[in-house]
DNA sequence: ACCTATTCCTTTATCGTGTCAACGAAAAGA
DNA sequence: TCTTTTCGTTGACACGATAAAGGAATAGGT
């Protein structure tokens, strides 16, 4: 186990040391003798894997809180987390986001620039241009995760199936790792949120829940016993065409009464816009005219919430989730949506499950790139890999 | 690390070494590279691992089949599955049912017995008279393993919240421990019939899927990248009232239109039943109607064969599994209800997920306790208790 | 018949990791 | 001050895994 001197890297540390980073960065600052028994080691081993990381300067101790216990009180480890620093790249057809975190997901910096067109040369060569720009100093950041449509394994290396991009069997983190000299790993994108609410946004703490998410499509992470489920090949998710009524309009697929038909953006502008007579309503006009108490546009909303409710009651009944997230772009709906949502949730939901938490996650595509950046510390701490590319 | 000479319990097996039996169980006779490669340990760990098993005779080298590689073949190794005894036991609201089965879950013995009421001594006692009825000789089980509803962990000692018995927090595993001298552990039923789906039936080799249960209620199990999905506790799989329809009848508890109203026994008898004049109709009186042309029971075939079909695509959709696998005493009907099932299935499936295999996997109340026993089984090769009791 | 490449399996020395048992340290309460 | 309780460290020790090296068994080429 070589290790440089001052300032180890997340994925030079052994099997164990990585479980401690993992479990302080979940779970706070813990005493040696709080993680002995989370991780079901004996107090002696913690304070072997610990020493070397206090005297690398990695965790430090706390100063003590007055103890409420009896005996001699714990002395808390606590991880610095902004010496770790990721950065997260989230790919869409026409932009790509970037944002800088260190391991605790908190954001430092965030960028994004157009895409002119999907090819390779382009998306990569934008990529690296914002690497770049969020990197403050060579060598400072520990890996990149680049979140995007594909069915991709959780930390996988190969862009496989992205039909916005039109890309398959892309190697896109060698590429990538070559030009930047930064280890990259790539994941699905819905994954990679998942991961980022799980890690350090309203799921933390959530042994279960999923991630429901609204906007140019429906999308949908889930959570069991602390692990994001992917499902064979990352097909978890294809939610939007789940039948919520009987009636209604038709989605862009020719299908009667399916979520995206009453859900996406373009369902609910096209659907208060077309008997308005106008084409110019986008969701914020649309929000405008339901505050002013606009019919259609209530009645619209009214049903938007109805199928989220649908979805939701369903999500429940199949894996007995306590709680639901509810994110993306499209959620500014919500002030409007949410008593058809409630009432299809409690007409839906088997009368024997609990009714779930449901929370609502404003967040812009800044979170989907956080989300990447989870990932790449998760891999560190999870699955590293063999040895580090030299960036010098 | 104390092993008795001749016949070891796989409980008392080291970690390293039970993880061998648990890959020679599930994937067949294996070479020691091919266990080196799917444990992803080293060939030297692997020898030292199966030596002393191999000493022990309980575990063999295969005649060495024509091989098809260049160097050395390699040294098939076999589990003598028939060496390890294991009791599976279901418990429902009028009757016990109990298998004996092998490690590889084939069933040697089975008997069931009736019970008068639900009284923990009644129960107790049916349970202790079938343990001891197919068991050899003493000290022949290795474990036992009972499966009942209620809100039961993976491997449980108590019984937790059983509707139909009417029982909350009873140490059934240590009350049958003290009177059998065999270890037990307790599992929610649906879980353990999908653990037997997955170890020794139907799901074999199967990475992903889902078992559908119809019978006097539906049931849901969900097996995930090898794992068997439980939710928080053990509410994975409350399906029954899904709404799968605007319309329809009403179920037991005043929906209208979820699956219950369509797929129960009670529902389909009762369906075809009252249109009739009749009260007598039981599943089988109604197939045979259905068989002979009744226009009344086709229809409501073809209901039941919708519904299971909209719950096969929402599961499908949600969880992007390949495979559906049907089991229950209610599977009998699906004959008649095969083209209602895939014609929904293909009218809600998601359009860009691929069409699941669905099987049907027709089997009786063994197949519960039969699971019941894997579930025992998987406990000693995955989380022994620490010290087996003696039986002497 | 012989050699080579290949794959498999085993042995030895060694190392990393974890535990046990014992002990010292720091608090609260009697 | 003494006891109790909990926390943290230390050293001896066991276990499990590995790397390196070499023997064994096969196919295919010369």
């Amino acid at each position: 186990m070589q290790r440089s001197a001052d300032a180890p890297t997340l994925g030079s540390l052994g099997p164990s040391a990585r479980a401690v980073v993992r479990t302080l960065l979940l779970a706070g600052p813990l005493s040696r003798a709080e993680l002995a028994r989370r991780l079901e080691r004996s107090p002696a081993s913690i304070t072997k894997i610990t020493q070397p990381l206090v005297a690398d300067g990695l965790i430090s101790e706390d100063t003590a809180p007055p103890g409420e216990s009896r005996g001699r009180p714990g002395a808390p480890l606590v991880l610095d987390a902004a010496l770790h620093l990721f950065l997260g790249v989230k790919v869409t057809a026409d932009e790509v986001y970037a944002v800088r975190a260190d391991a605790s997901g908190r954001v430092e910096a965030s960028a994004h620039r157009p895409l002119v067109d999907v090819g390779q040369a382009t998306v990569v060569r934008e990529i690296i241009e914002l690497v770049n720009e969020l990197t403050p100093a060579p060598g400072s950041i520990q890996a990149l995760g680049v979140g995007l449509a594909g069915q991709m394994s959780r930390f996988d290396r190969t862009v496989r199936a992205n039909a916005y991009l039109g890309w398959d069997r892309v190697p896109l983190a060698e590429i990538l790792e070559r030009a930047t000299g930064i280890p990259t790993v790539l994941s699905e994108d819905a994954r990679a949120l998942t991961a980022g609410v799980q890690w350090s946004g309203p799921g933390r703490g959530m042994r279960d829940f999923a991630v429901l998410t609204v906007g140019v499509g429906v999308g949908l992470g889930v959570v069991i016993e602390d692990r994001v489920l992917a499902g064979p090949t990352g097909k978890v998710g294809r939610i939007g065409h789940t039948r919520v009524s009987d009636s209604g309009p038709l989605c862009s697929q020719g299908h009667r009464g399916c979520a995206s038909a009453f859900l996406t953006t373009r369902s609910v502008t096209q659907g208060i816009g077309v008997p308005h007579g106008r084409s110019d309503v986008d969701l914020d006009a649309a929000i405008e005219l339901a505050d002013a108490g606009d019919e259609v546009a209530l009645r619209v909303f009214d049903d938007a919430g109805h199928a989220l409710g649908v979805l939701i009651a369903q999500l429940v009944n199949m894996l007995g989730l306590p709680a639901v997230i509810l994110a993306g772009d499209g959620l500014g709906m919500l002030a409007h949506a949410r008593t058809g949502m409630e009432a299809a949730i409690a007409e839906h939901l088997d009368p024997n499950a609990t009714a779930p938490e449901v929370v609502a996650f404003t967040s812009g595509f800044d979170e989907w790139a956080r989300g990447a950046a989870v990932v790449a510390c998760q891999w560190m701490l999870v699955d590293p890999p063999r040895s580090d590319p030299d960036p010098a």
